[in-house]
DNA sequence: TATTAATTGTTAATATATTAACTAATACAA
DNA sequence: TTGTATTAGTTAATATATTAACAATTAATA
C-alpha cells in the first residue's frame, strides 16, 4: 500500500483522460460554432426527438441551472426550441429545429472518426475492461450491474 | 459495430464516473471551505514545497488563466503565497503557508477514506486494468508507456 | 549587440459549474 | 377543499473553463 500519489489518483486519471481526448472533439465542435455542452444537447436530441429539460439534464450530465442558459443560446442559434407541456405545465420539452437536425449528418462522421482513432490502439478486450471499469465506478452507489458492451 | 450510443461513448463514461465520485470529495472540501481546484493546488504543494505556476498548472490540470484567480483566493485565505523567482523574473513560485501545510493532516485522512471506499468493490486485477486503460488514454499522442501501478 | 523568437504569466470576454434560494404547478393528505 | 409536500424549472452569486490577445522577460541568432 504505497503512499498515494496524487497524479495517480482516480479523479486525476479521469480528468487527464478527458484532457487528452476532449480537445480533439472541441476542435470539430468549434468548426460548427458549437460548444461542447451545446453539442451534447444536440446529440441527445438526435436520439430523442422530444425530451423534458429534466431528462435532458440527466442524459447530458449538464446541471439544470447551466442548462437554462445553454438552451437559451441554442434557441438563439435557431438549432432547438422550447415547448411547454400541455398536460403538466411545469414541464418543458426541448425539440431540435430542422437546422438542428441537419447538423447531425455534418458533424457525426467527423466525431466518429475521432472515436475510432481513440479506440484503435486498444485490443477489444482492453477496451471492454476499461468500459466495464468506468461503468462500475458510475454505479458505485447503485446495484451491481453486469454490463454488456456491444461492438 | 452497433450504432454508437451517446451515453456509452467514452467521454460520457468518463464524465459519469467523475459525476459519481467527485461529490463525495467535494463534500469534504466544503467542510474546510475549499473548492475542488483549491484542494488540488494544496494537494500538489504538499508534495512539492515550491513550484512554478506553469508546473502547477500541469500537475493540477488547471488551465493557467484559471490558476490566476484560484491562487489569488488561496492567498487571500492565507493558505499559500507567491514568490517571484530571482534567477528568471518571468517565473513565479507558489508555496504553502504554515496554515496551508497544516491542512494536510486534517483533510487527507478523510479523503483517503473515500479513495478506499471507491476502490473497495474492485478486485486488484480489475482496478489495475481500469488504471492502465485510463493511462493509455491519457498518453494517446505520446509513446506507448508500460505502466506499473503500485499498491 | 540589435532583432527576433520563445517562454511565463496575465487580462479580457464569454460560457459553464456549483450551491442555495425561489417560483409555479401539481400531487396528496387531513 | 384547504393546507402541505413534491416536482420542474429558474434565478442569483460565486468560481472555474475556454479561447484569444497581450506584457514582460529571457533565449537565440544574424
Amino acid at each position: 500500500m504505497a503512499i498515494q500519489d496524487f497524479s495517480q489518483s482516480l479523479p486525476m486519471m479521469l480528468y487527464r483522460a478527458l484532457d487528452e481526448i476532449m480537445p480533439k472533439f472541441r476542435c470539430i465542435f468549434n468548426e460548427f460554432a458549437l460548444t461542447e455542452q451545446q453539442w451534447r444537447i444536440l446529440r441527445v436530441l438526435w436520439e430523442h426527438d422530444k425530451i423534458t429539460l429534466g431528462r435532458l439534464s440527466d442524459l447530458t450530465l449538464i446541471p439544470s441551472p447551466s442548462l437554462v442558459g445553454i438552451v437559451d443560446r441554442l434557441i438563439k442559434a435557431n438549432l432547438i426550441r422550447r415547448e411547454r407541456s400541455d398536460t403538466d405545465r411545469r414541464m418543458i420539452f426541448v425539440v431540435a429545429t430542422e437546422e438542428g437536425r441537419n447538423l447531425e449528418a455534418k458533424v457525426m462522421p467527423r466525431v466518429n472518426e475521432i472515436y475510432k482513432e481513440i479506440k484503435e490502439p486498444f485490443s477489444m478486450q482492453q477496451w471492454g475492461q476499461l468500459i466495464d471499469g468506468l461503468d462500475q465506478i458510475s454505479h458505485l452507489n447503485k446495484k451491481t450491474v453486469t454490463n454488456e458492451h456491444e461492438e
